[in-house]
RNA sequence: GGGCUCGUGGUCUAGUGGUUAUGACAUCGCUCUCACACAGCGAAGGCCGCCGGUUCAAAUCCGGCCGAGCCCA
């Protein structure tokens, strides 16, 4: 009979969430494993790449649990930024900034909510049980309180400051234009070649914008550039203006653009920005919010950009120092809503200070326990590659507030912290005016970058001032589980945050995921029409398939989704289910006593096997091991070879036991990865018998005392039923027809459990023969060891043995005066028998007699 | 352009110096077998991306090239 999976998902979610089984303890005497859950954010319902990404996580979470420890596995969203913004500006039809604030932030909060509602109950299809009880989301005035107090913190230590950087800028519009919010355009530009003279010397540069002459504070060539060498650390003067400035290298200038020399202007564009910063050079305000120049560019002033570069380019013509020009393609950042080329404006913003603590940075990073390890390497580079502290001030509507108030002369009042949540332009100040020129306050219109709210996840989880008693307890927390998309942000700046804010890391091991591909390997696009939608997945294959599907990918690597993987999943579960029905079906039917027989002691150390190798894989968060190492013991070990040599001897007490207790550990091991159909197994069949509630209250299986001289007999004895089932169906037996004999050939002595044989292959005789077999040498190799010693002659050693194979009956063989003995070479041997249908293995033959 | 990762039968995948290169899905045979035809047994299918190097020995280590993915405030 086919799983019915629907039913048992639909069962056994409710029966978790009813009975609260995967609740958080806060008095539990055990140790607490807390994994730091990803807040989902919620612009949209989940897609396969969450689906995929949280099914690891909950694998995690189970896994621990199952081995004994209390887990922390909040419930959590992520309900602040830009991604809600724009969907709810698509879904009203409205303009953010033509909006009324207050009622905007409504909208998005009911939009958020909507999604969140969906994503609960996509949680519970794919059997992912974070914790109610633990549930946050960032927008909460609860979680928004300690966002704004580790602030006031971090400024009241000189940590957080107020400085000057460039944002995207619409001079049409007159306001900050977010990253997310540009439209690149291809635009054709001129690419001009003007004159720049210095001390006898003359340089030509390239540049696309001449406007921005008034503005340029350095020239730079690239250090290996052979032509400009002698001009390095020299000074140049800018045509018309006359200033002088330097020539410095830098190895991010391009030597076959233009004319490989570049004018550094303040600030043109974001790698004007970094040389900026790199070079430490000064900041000057060149164009205004107008989009007008300002004083700098001196006879120019206040004319538009595009009439400034007009008569700036006519000018150099006149005085010469115009060399040529050509048209280029060049990506234009526009403005989202009037299409007007964007500029790059020096405004004031927070800034949280990082630069300093770069080194400190990559010591807490060494500290963590990454997997997989390789990740690391992405967050060192990306933490020497910075240039400038994080600027955490946004001019949006939808995210917490800075709280903040200012005067007109710039003085800066902080909230108190027992005043959070506060939001500036609502609450009043702590003070009633500017405490240094008593000057009326106002409150920031400014929010924080929605990276201020996720990266104190593990300090709001942990109970961040809230309690000190618990956040002794839970902080660091065990796990940070995130996408590798996120290193340089979720990562980096928790990791900042926690180690400011508490002089400890936030975590101690991360676990980074990689992405979900669409089936053709490009990633998932609603326009490439290869989105996969894991609703319809679950409907047709069930959670546990899925996440047969999420185990068996590589942590870490991107991987393409694949529905055969989901198909095998289906069948697996399938499997399971049937091998559950098969001995529930003989449940309190036994009879007869019996003893451990060889075959019982096989499966035994088998499992053992499989226990240890899934513990590892899981320890490692190896998914992909732990589940081909479970299901090759589940389906070959114990479907196709244990429970057909049983099948005639269930009777027994002694074997049904064996096979009971075998099952229940396959399905305890497995329940973490399969959580639906573990649980329905127990349920059905164990729960009885072990008394506990669910499938999670059990221990992790341990390793169970066999004999090993037994296991060797059993594991030939599976062996020789195998080939022997193999004869019956080559020479058209029906399996359940008995035969006259069967019969073991070999030179030496084989040792079988004759009962399960003749049980199994419904033999009236077991029979040994001896002396007939022809064994023929396939292949010979040495271990390591050995071609380690021979090298370079191992070749013709093994030339030797092939010759004369006689010599590898003996104990050692003599080469070059070297001892090197049998057990040293690896002979891969076949073994038949003339005319007469056989089947070989491992050092014998099987036949049978009709 | 830079950093990291990946490239193995038709498709996908395991394997990180030394067996006849693992397994899945698909394909083709045979078999209803008393848990399961979503099963069992068997077969066919591979210049391990390309080029060079190190080594007695390379899918595996090193270098270069080609192609793909993620990130670059």
């Amino acid at each position: 009979m086919p799983y019915d999976f629907k039913e048992s998902e639909r069962k056994w979610s409710s029966f978790w969430n009813e009975e609260r089984v995967f609740q958080y303890d806060f008095n539990s005497s055990k140790p607490t494993y807390s994994i730091d859950t990803p807040p989902r954010y919620a612009s949209g319902k989940m897609h396969i790449g969450h689906a995929f990404h949280y099914s690891h996580i909950d694998m995690v979470a189970k896994y621990h649990k199952i081995k004994g420890e209390e887990v922390f596995f909040p419930l959590c969203f992520d309900v602040n930024g830009m991604p809600i913004e724009v969907n709810v500006e698509k879904k009203y039809g409205i303009k953010m900034r033509e909006y009324d604030r207050q009622k905007f932030v409504k909208l998005c909060e009911e939009f958020a909510e909507g999604n969140i509602s969906a994503m609960i109950g996509q949680f519970s299809s794919l059997g992912i049980t974070a914790d109610p009880s633990l549930y946050f989301k960032t927008n909460s005035e609860m979680y928004r309180k300690y966002t704004q107090i580790s602030f006031i913190r971090l400024y009241d230590r000189g940590l957080a400051y107020k400085g000057k950087h460039p944002v995207n800028w619409c001079p049409r519009c007159e306001t900050a234009i977010a990253e997310s919010e540009i439209v690149y355009e291809e635009r054709d530009v001129f690419l001009n070649d003007i004159r720049f003279r210095g001390d006898g010397e003359e340089l030509v540069i390239s540049t696309t914008r001449p406007e921005l002459i008034p503005a340029c504070v350095a020239v730079a060539v690239n250090p290996k550039d052979d032509r400009y060498a002698h001009l390095v650390g020299t000074e140049i003067k800018l045509p018309i203006f006359g200033k002088s400035v330097s020539v410095i290298t830098d190895e991010d200038v391009l030597m076959d653009f233009g004319t490989g020399a570049e004018m550094i202007c303040s600030v043109g564009d974001k790698s004007d920005l970094k040389m900026i910063y790199k070079h430490s050079l000064p900041f000057l305000k060149s164009i205004d919010e107008q989009g007008r120049l300002t004083e700098i560019a001196g006879r120019y002033a206040g004319l538009q950009v595009k009439e400034a570069k007009k008569n700036i380019v006519e000018d150099l013509k006149a005085t010469g120092d115009f060399v040529s020009d050509k048209k280029i393609k060049q990506n234009v950042g526009t403005c989202w809503r009037c299409g007007t080329p964007l500029e790059f404006l020096q405004k004031e913003q927070w800034f949280i200070k990082s630069i300093d603590f770069k080194e400190d940075l990559k010591k807490w990073a060494k500290k963590l326990e990454w997997h997989p390890q390789f990740m690391k390497k992405r967050l060192d580079d990306w933490i020497d590659s910075l240039s400038w502290d994080w600027v955490v001030s946004r001019q949006r509507y939808f995210a917490t507030p800075i709280p903040v108030w200012e005067c007109k002369n710039g003085h800066q009042v902080l909230a108190r912290e027992d005043q959070c949540y506060v939001d500036p332009l609502i609450d009043p100040p702590p003070v009633k005016d500017c405490p240094t020129c008593h000057q009326p306050l106002k409150g920031s219109e400014e929010v924080f970058d929605t990276w201020m709210d996720s990266s104190i996840s593990p300090l709001f989880n942990s109970f961040y001032v809230r309690d000190e008693k618990l956040f002794s307890n839970l902080y660091p927390m065990s796990l940070r589980p995130q996408g590798q998309d996120i290193i340089r942000t979720w990562a980096y700046y928790s990791l900042l945050r926690g180690n400011l804010l508490t002089g400890e890391n936030p975590w101690k091991n991360i676990m980074v995921d990689g992405n979900i591909m669409a089936p053709d390997g490009r990633p998932m696009h609603a326009s490439w029409g290869n989105v996969v939608d894991p609703n319809v997945l679950l409907e047709k294959y069930g959670a546990d398939a899925f996440r047969y599907f999420t185990a068996s990918c590589s942590l870490g690597e991107d991987t393409a989704f694949r529905e055969r993987d989901l198909v095998r999943g289906q069948r697996l579960m399938n499997k399971i289910f049937n091998l559950v029905s098969f001995l529930e079906f003989y449940k309190g039917k036994q009879s007869e006593n019996g003893e451990l027989r060889p075959v019982d002691h096989w499966i035994l150390r088998q499992m053992n096997g499989a226990v240890e190798q899934v513990r590892g894989a899981m320890d490692n968060f190896e998914f992909d091991r732990a589940i081909r190492v479970a299901e090759s013991f589940i389906w070959h070990d114990l479907a196709d070879n244990y429970v057909e040599i049983i099948k005639h001897r269930i009777s027994g007490f002694k074997t049904y036991d064996t096979a009971h207790r075998v099952l229940l550990s396959a399905i305890t091991m497995i329940a973490p990865m399969f959580p639906f159909i573990a649980e329905d197994s127990y349920q059905r069949m164990f729960r009885s018998s072990e008394g506990k509630r669910s499938v999670f209250e059990l221990q992790f299986p341990t390793k169970v005392v066999y004999s090993e001289e037994e296991a060797k007999i059993g594991e030939t004895t599976v062996e020789a039923v195998s080939m022997m089932r193999d004869l019956k169906v080559k020479e058209k037996v029906s399996l359940s027809d008995e035969i006259r004999e069967a019969s073991v050939l070999a030179s030496s002595e084989v040792r079988i459990d004759e009962d399960d044989v003749r049980g199994t292959i419904r033999a009236e005789n077991i029979s040994y023969e001896s002396g007939q077999i022809e064994e023929k040498v396939i292949s010979i190799k040495l271990t390591p060891d050995t071609y380690a010693v021979l090298r370079e002659k191992a070749e013709v050693f093994l030339k030797n043995l092939k010759e004369n194979p006689g010599l590898l009956n003996g104990d050692a063989v003599e080469f070059e005066g070297k001892q090197i003995r049998t057990t040293e070479v690896i002979a891969t041997k076949s073994y038949s028998i003339r005319g007469r249908n056989v089947n070989c293995g491992n050092g014998f033959c099987v036949a049978i007699t009709k």
